[in-house]
RNA sequence: GCCACCUUAGCUCAGUUGGUUAGAGCGACUGUUUUGUAAACAGUAGGUCGUCGGUUCGAAUCCGACAGGUGGCUCCA
């Protein structure tokens, strides 16, 4: 999409954010309004009705008053006050929130105007100088504070749809007062809008929370706590194969694996400097025994500092680097858990690089490498973002050690030819990163894993090597994680798979069904399954006293990779006729196949981490 | 943590304006049937209606607190 169609679609979403406040103007004429911009999918305002509370029985009345609105196309007329005349207008309407703004403007020297304020009222912030006038939009009766741009009238806004309402603070602020946010999405088309609709539909279809029940994958418990969730056989099959092969891609690098436990000293985190950054998050554990006090480990990194630093380390053996895949542990607000993806129980599949300044890039390279090929295997798009530093103060670490650290950053994402683009002051204080944004089959873009350069640790913790000088060194920590986190990673890859796993990561991979339940049947079956579970295949076999329809569906309905129907004919022939998961991609000639060559077929299959499996695509519904 | 909404059997859901023993489908179990590529038939067992408290002659239904969930806000990356 150009930027001018961008743009024009942008001001015919913020104008149906002003269709829509009038509309609410004209159906609760004292309805206080705060800001109404434009956002990626259409628009939002957010309004105080006082006690009125709207619920989404209230959007038939406020559509329908909105079509009123739209069917007398009204022109948006721009005009230009003095500050102090909008503020006379703003008392007399009884809009405090926009006197409040306009008070920020009136001294925006001083102002902090957030990004999504300054554009939606048009704070001038070049030279911090004071705003004189303010731009104000009217149609029909109705009259707001607004930069614009707008459509030239209210005819002209395209197709909408209200979609939720929810609270938010003013301005953002949790001290603030909460308004009531009201949602709407909103295209050229209505076409456009059904496609979005649709598209909400298929996300809501395989929302993992759903599919982690129907799948039998995961749960929660009300006596275990909220945020805290845990994993039946079958997503513990999930969680245990990706996080090997993120193990095995970083071994092959000569990561090595090592252990530590879940809890430790606070003092750990004092040395460190997380006790003040967690605060809240840190679980307390207390002893009964001493009076050490003890806290459940929110991150892995000050206990494998520990292990490097348990010996004297030469230049010769760095870079040092360790693997796990354990779990840590943070007390988030309740308000913020949702599904998988936010928990307080969260393992990552983390490994540090302990190196000199002159190995950075190469290290990179082999993290960058890996990362592509993982996220080339679960058939995600990858790009990243270098997050550098700025010219400010807030981070340690001299900036000479910035700098080659930066350039050997961006030499190993050149070289690994992924998208990239580069972000100056979006670092950690410790160092600079790269974040990688995974895009799911749906085009939603997520931040899964992560690398970055510590420069902070290696510091707090004295960690360091024998030089060829014959002095001390500091090393550089990177911290890597290429799921991120196997909960969060698992709620993205169901959405995204819709939970038709390929098949290196099925659950199930193959079932077995018997057509009836005679000794010879069962027993074929049997033993189709024991050469099975030799070849390393999770296969089961379903001899239950149901029609073969039945085991059919079910098999289905736990999207099974590969059934196969044992009667008669495959006793006598020894040739199956696998039944294939409808989505899979498969070669004509593989249609039947000696008991044997299928089974080892399938199990080759899921050693090469073969991805059959179609995705989901807007135009074409699978 | 804040705002709104939600919580009835293992799952998905009915349940009139407060009124006897709270229903259905799926699943589970038992029996009949011996099944050929997405649902055979019959029967049985499952619920202190999330928990605690209140209003009422009477509460799944009304009110409150708490817990859990959902959508946002804030946070987090």
């Amino acid at each position: 999409m150009g930027d001018l169609e961008n743009s024009k679609l942008q001001a015919m979403r913020h104008s149906l954010a002003h269709v829509m406040a009038t509309a609410l103007t004209n159906l609760w004429p004292e309805v206080k309004l705060g800001i109404g911009p434009a956002v990626d999918t259409g628009f939002y305002y957010d309004v105080d009705l006082g006690s009125k509370m709207l619920t989404e029985e209230d959007f038939k009345s406020i559509t329908e008053e909105m079509r009123k609105v739209i069917n007398a196309d009204q022109d948006f007329e721009q005009y230009d006050l003095s500050i102090g005349e909008a503020l006379k207008w703003a008392k007399s309407n009884n809009q405090t929130y926009k006197t409040n703004l306009l008070n920020d403007l009136k001294r925006s020297g001083t102002t902090v105007a957030k990004d999504l304020e300054a554009a939606e009222l048009g704070t001038i912030t070049e030279g911090n100088s004071a705003v004189e006038t303010v731009s104000f939009y009217k149609n029909g009766e109705f009259t707001d504070l607004c930069r614009g741009p707008h459509v030239e009238s209210t005819g002209k806004v395209g197709a909408f749809k209200l979609m939720r309402v929810s609270g938010a603070y003013w301005r953002g602020n949790e001290k603030n007062a909460q308004m009531q946010r009201i949602y709407g999405a909103a295209f050229d088309t209505k076409e456009q809008l059904n496609k979005h609709l649709e598209m909400l539909e298929e996300a809501k279809k395989r929302d993992h929370r759903k599919l982690g029940q129907e799948m039998d994958l995961f749960l929660f418990s009300e006596l275990v706590g909220s945020g805290l969730p845990m994993f039946t056989p079958r997503g513990t099959v999930l969680r245990e194969e990706l996080a090997s092969f993120s193990n095995q891609l970083r071994q092959k690098h000569g990561f090595q694996k090592v252990w530590i436990p879940n809890i430790t000293k606070t003092d750990l985190y004092k040395v460190s400097g997380h006790w003040d950054k967690f605060g809240d998050e840190l679980f307390l554990v207390e002893s009964q025994e001493t009076s050490d006090k003890f806290a459940l480990k929110p991150m892995n990194c000050p206990h494998h500092n520990q292990i490097f630093a348990s010996q004297a380390r030469s230049y010769r053996e760095m870079p040092v680097k360790y693997l796990e895949t354990t779990t840590v542990y943070r007390d988030e607000k309740s308000g913020e858990l949702g599904g998988l993806s936010r928990v307080r129980a969260v393992t990552q599949d983390d490994s540090h690089v302990y190196c000199r300044s002159d190995q950075i890039e190469q290290e990179l390279n082999f993290l960058l490498a890996d990362a592509n090929e993982l996220y080339k295997t679960v058939n995600m798009r990858l790009r990243v973002r270098l997050s550098y530093r700025d010219d400010s103060d807030a981070y340690l670490g001299t900036k000479e050690l910035w700098e080659t650290a930066q350039k050997q950053l961006k030499n190993a994402v050149v070289k690994s030819k992924l998208d990239y683009f580069e972000q100056d002051g979006e670092a950690a204080f410790y160092g600079p990163k790269i974040d990688f944004m995974a895009t799911d089959a749906l085009g939603r873009e997520h931040q899964l894993a992560t690398v970055q350069l510590d420069f902070v640790q290696p510091e707090r913790f004295e960690l360091e090597y024998t030089g060829e000088d014959g002095k001390k060194h500091r090393p550089i920590m990177i911290h890597c994680a290429l799921l991120g986190s196997i909960e969060r990673f698992l709620s993205v890859y169901i959405e995204h798979s819709a939970g038709k796993f390929p098949v290196w990561l099925a659950p199930e991979q193959v079932r077995i069904i018997t057509v009836n339940q005679e000794d010879s049947t069962v027993q074929f079956a049997q033993e189709l399954l024991e050469r099975a579970i030799k070849l390393n295949l999770r296969a089961t076999v379903d001899n239950n006293n149901e029609s073969v329809g039945k085991k059919i569906r079910s098999s289905e309905i736990l999207k099974i990779p590969y059934t196969v129907v044992i009667g008669e004919k495959e006793i006598t022939s020894g040739n199956l006729a696998p039944r294939i998961r409808r989505d899979m991609e498969v070669e004509s000639d593989l249609e039947t196949f000696q008991a044997d060559h299928f089974l080892i077929t399938v199990a080759n299959e899921a050693v090469a981490r073969v991805d059959k499996t179609t995705l989901y695509d807007g135009d074409r519904k699978l």
